[in-house]
DNA sequence: TTTCATTATATGGTATGCCAGAAACCAGCG
DNA sequence: CGCTGGTTTCTGGCATACCATATAATGAAA
């Protein structure tokens, strides 16, 4: 049945000033390399304001909401400044990750179809003898959409949530991760592994190997990252 | 080498109506009963205002926090109003707790000292003999003390973080969980055992102990919780 | 009486102005 | 020349007024 009705789709909604002032604040804090160390981290109400075209309210209550996020700090009558997470807490994010994500792993085994599994071969089997050496920006892309597709086969949203959370204070100091090839072939082995326990649907096995994983990026970070 | 100079302390720290308005806007929500059916989940802006004795801004200012954190939600020109959370969101925590305490406990066997675990103890062998029907309330308050200890014995200050985040929501549907005292008797057990690893610093076991035990009331709530 | 269009009101959204505290600046004194 | 005390300026905190839209109230027409 053919139905010559007017294919209406959600006007355009036009968010609330607050909440798109919210979403530029980040992605302007995430693309600032906050890590370096002449990077300007303080903030002024006023002249983002004008940068914004917007009035300092609906700014203020954006500034909040990072705020909360532990984006940043604000400091009365002092400044706003874009927080800068020290070693110990990036350390803390991963082994959070790591809890995370290896209970999505388990979840994925009791869960997730066979076909969804099966996909993600085409994230790992990419780079199976490839010449990573040339491939590793993207081999970098592929890997943090493996652990994203993991986490979405758990079927857990607060699990992606909070993951992604993590993810927008990780990826700021991803800069100055030292990405040895060797690190990389050893990865797609874990990789490679992980698949084939959530293939024959081994819960325990497949959470142990991605929580061993992930903790294994926590040993090198801690080993190689410098950043107080 | 007595010096008679003057004791100085800190000065009392009056914080901003921001985040004094966001405090008493969370424990208020907190305390309500808020998933009974007959509640009235909406919030006036003016109104709460006049009863904080403040003015909207920083009044709105904290409910941009509140919305962020999850507790609120903003409705443009609609109204505010108190976040309901589905079942399904809340067996979502549950079993997020479970992968960050069970991790957390994992992290203990490393990191805490033999007289940190020695203080569970306290926590559980109160209850060994004792009879529980009559002390429901009691046992309650030791059981979430317990939880929150191997999470504080971890080291781990984001798992704390998160974990609290989830018991503000976790928390208002407490009121609606029947505890029998079959399940208090035999979530006892298990303490003892989780106590029992972590003193043997058997990382292994206490991460599935707590993992197993945290998932024993997920599916207790998924059963016997009806909420939607 | 019911329905629908119009109007009124309520409610959150935003802009603006003033205030208080902190930092920067400056002048005078030792 | 350096230190101290005061003054100016800068910056975030807060209150208030006005705006736009969603919803309720109203009344006229069917």
């Amino acid at each position: 049945m053919v139905k010559a009705q007017l294919e209406v789709q959600p006007i355009e909604e036009v968010q609330s000033l607050k909440s798109r002032t919210y979403e530029a604040l980040k992605a302007a804090i995430g693309a600032m390399k906050i890590y370096d160390a002449n990077a300007e981290l303080r903030l002024d109400e006023r002249a983002l304001s004008l940068q914004f075209g917007v009035s300092r309210t609906p700014l203020r209550e954006a500034l909040a909401q990072l705020e909360q996020e532990g984006l940043v700090r604000i400091a009365p009558r002092r400044g706003i400044f874009i927080v800068r997470k020290t070693k110990a807490e990036i350390l803390e994010m991963i082994t959070v990750w790591a809890a995370l994500e290896s209970m999505a792993a388990r979840l994925a085994t009791e869960v997730a179809s066979d076909a969804e599994i099966a996909g993600l071969h085409g994230l790992v089997d990419t780079f199976d003898s490839a010449d990573i050496e040339v491939h590793m920006g993207e081999y970098s892309d592929a890997n943090i959409r493996f652990h994203a597709a993991i986490i979405a086969l758990s079927g857990c949203k607060l699990i992606a949530e909070i993951t992604n959370g993590l993810f927008t204070h990780v990826r700021a100091i991803r800069q100055r991760t030292i990405f040895e090839q060797d690190r990389a072939r050893r990865s797609i082995v874990d990789h490679k592994e992980i698949v084939e326990a959530l293939e024959t649907r081994n819960g325990e096995r497949a959470e142990r190997l991605v929580r061993e994983h992930t903790l294994k990026l926590r040993q090198h970070v801690d080993q190689f990252v410098q950043l107080d």
